[in-house]
RNA sequence: UGCCUCGUAGCCAAGUGGUAAGGCAUCAGACUUUGACUCUGACAUUCCGGUGGUUCGAACCCACCCGAGGCAG
């Protein structure tokens, strides 16, 4: 019987993944990893005692033991705490300090859960291994979920493309209503847990206060892009997000305000009122991405992308610059393209891979409002 | 000191005698394994700087006071 070591987060999507593993006929084993401890990484707000008495880390663990022992299933437990700070946590702060805007789920996924957590699967003596992500591999490639609107092949892009050899992600031939149905009628005990949010192990934080904890804040001016008037005060560029719109603290005005871009070296923060449907300093038509993971032979020169966890698929052209960069341009014009989040690449269903956002360009200008 | 203008929720700001528009911000939800974006809902229950007065009735008219700004000096 072939072993499958899946990856048992505590939630719906795993448990009745593991469920339909079993009853294809695979001997399978629990594996419960634990990346973020609260009081080793002193994150403040995740130490708050919920009503249980217990940490949120702690009652997943719980729940996913109790979905395996209705399983019928053995759970391990595996702790890489040091590593996800390491190599995804660091780089986190990293980029933040650059005033980019970074993705850790990606990086989680290439350097703990798809690298790690496989080598700890294999010492466990697993012929494949299998986790609750919606997402799909067809003859090693990787594919977008059945369930469009809960598909997460974007944060698997980064992944180098052999470490897909031995996956299984057997939920992700099902419509997410399915799994919770199918959670029901076998009376699987997180059947109507509450689907996850946050940063993925870390959960969700305040994150000005949670952030607050790693890197000292930095207050600076808030300048209207357009006027290039101070109009404000922020309260530390690793606070924002371009495109974003609430909580910038600065208030009175017609129309709503977007942040639009971020200068480190003067510790600015630039915003754009929107006028008349006219953002213009939010829309950009190309941008420079680098790190680039291929999950294909070859790039085709037109595909779609994303360029945001959500977002739309936009089409767009691919040209090489060197060998470590792609300019991608898009004819129709898209809103908020950010520095430090990923460009996943796309042919149709099939996912080709992902660069992170280095530059973002309009008519072949650098916009100069941009980290 | 004289004259002028102004003082409406956290911020802008309508309303100039008939019983408080709107926008921004904020908060709460929905959505969501990245900080968004978007969407939905709530937001001056007697009050319009204060105190009196005129009126059936005032934020809107009058008087004085307080406060902000401007002109004159």
């Amino acid at each position: 019987m072939e072993k499958v070591v899946i990856g048992m987060s505590g939630g719906v999507d795993s448990a009745v993944a593991a469920y339909l593993l079993k009853k294809q006929g695979y001997d399978v084993i629990g594996l419960f990893m634990r990346n973020w401890d609260s009081t080793l990484n002193n994150d403040g707000e995740g130490m708050k005692i919920q009503e249980e008495n217990i940490c949120p880390q702690e009652k997943d663990y719980n729940d996913a033991l109790a979905v395996c022992n209705t399983l019928n299933i053995p759970l391990k437990r595996v702790d890489f705490i040091k590593e996800y700070w390491d190599y995804v946590f660091t780089y986190f702060l990293e980029e933040l300090k650059k005033g980019r805007t970074p993705n850790p789920d990606l990086l989680c996924n290439k350097f703990i859960k798809f690298d790690l957590f496989i080598k700890e699967a294999k010492r466990l003596g697993a012929d494949k291994i299998a986790t609750g992500h919606y997402a799909k591999i067809c003859d090693g490639k990787l594919m977008r979920a059945k369930d469009l609107s809960k598909d997460q092949s974007y944060f698997l892009a980064d992944v180098p493309v052999s470490q897909f050899k031995d996956v299984l992600f057997p939920v992700g031939d099902y419509l997410k209503s399915e799994i919770r149905q199918i959670a029901l009628d076998n009376e699987i005990p997180v059947a109507s847990k509450k689907d996850s949010t946050g940063i993925c192990f870390i959960g969700e934080r305040n994150y000005q206060k949670f952030i607050s904890s790693y890197l000292k804040p930095n207050p600076g001016d808030i300048i209207d892009v357009s006027t290039k008037e101070v109009i404000g005060c922020h309260t530390g560029l690793m606070n924002y997000t371009i495109g974003q719109r609430r909580g910038v603290g600065i208030s009175g005005n017609e129309n709503r305000h977007y942040v639009c871009g971020k200068d480190v070296a003067k510790n600015i923060l630039y915003v754009a009122f929107a006028k008349d449907n006219d953002e213009e300093y939010l829309y950009s038509d190309s941008c420079i991405i680098d790190n680039i993971n291929l999950l294909t032979d070859k790039l085709p020169e037109n595909c779609t992308a994303k360029f945001r966890y959500r977002g739309e698929d936009y089409p767009v052209s691919l040209k090489h610059l060197n060998d470590s960069e792609i300019l991608v341009s898009y004819p129709e014009k898209v809103k908020s393209v950010t520095p430090g989040q990923a460009c996943v690449l796309y042919s149709g269903d099939y996912c080709l891979g992902c660069g992170f956002i280095k530059k973002v360009m309009k008519n072949n200008n650098d916009l100069w409002y941009l980290p």
